[in-house]
DNA sequence: GGCACGATCGGCT
DNA sequence: GCCGATCGTGCCC
């Protein structure tokens, strides 16, 4: 497990979500529960700017789901999706600012036996954090972490690890928006095997 | 490897 | 009511 004092600092986030982006990968958020610790060294994240962006569950305004991002910076925002999913973001920029930087991938570097029993439907290591659902789920981050502060001493932290190097960072299209302009705001690590691959949005078959 | 489809419920219009 | 910042399974190549 990394030391506590390479834990990365506040200020790290407060910056514009499109600097702090790209600047996050190869960090590892660690969990450390009653059960264990699971490190995660993350490999694919996306932008969500403010209320700007119609990609942005900040985009209508406040609301009770949402109240986390227009708080401090360094802070997760963890909310519930399709019926059984949670996802979680990183706040950024100064307070008011509803900002989100949603982990997508990581490799998950140490405690993957508890990962492994946290979802016994991976076939191999390489799924146990490849996708934002499956990334929340084997570090086992739910609705009831969201709020809680990665700068501190809690037991969710961020730290410093190996950032790649720059020609190794790639950019493109965000994944499965409906009405969202395509800003290259979705950054990953170039030949990560835990990087998703790009699926635009699909509308619902309608039922006639 | 890729593609189609069902699951399941909270948040928002 | 509608739809989602998704995933797992089944099927085909």
């Amino acid at each position: 497990m990394p030391e506590p004092t390479d834990r990365l600092p506040r200020s790290f986030f407060d910056r514009t979500v499109l600097e702090v982006a790209p600047d996050l990968l190869g960090r590892l958020v660690v969990h450390d529960t009653p059960e264990g610790a699971v490190t995660a060294r993350l490999t694919e994240v996306e932008a969500y700017d403010g209320p700007n962006d119609p990609g942005s569950h900040a985009f209508r305004g406040r609301s009770k789901r949402n109240g986390t991002m227009f708080g401090p910076p360094g802070h997760v925002y963890v909310y519930f999706t399709y019926g059984m999913y949670h996802c979680m973001n990183l706040v950024c920029g100064p307070i008011g600012m509803p900002t989100g930087i949603l982990l997508r991938a990581a490799e998950i570097t140490e405690g993957s036996d508890l990962a492994r029993k946290r979802r016994p439907t991976a076939k191999n290591d390489r799924d146990l954090a490849r996708g934002p659902a499956r990334l929340v789920e084997s570090l086992a981050v739910t609705r009831s972490d969201d709020g809680a502060d990665i700068c501190s001493t809690g037991p969710l932290t961020i730290h410093h690890g190996e950032p790649p190097p720059e020609g190794f960072i790639r950019t493109g299209p965000r994944v499965g928006l409906r009405d969202a302009p395509d800003y290259p705001w979705r950054f990953w690590i170039d030949g990560e095997p835990t990087v998703s691959t790009y699926r635009p949005h699909v509308p619902k078959r309608r039922t006639s």
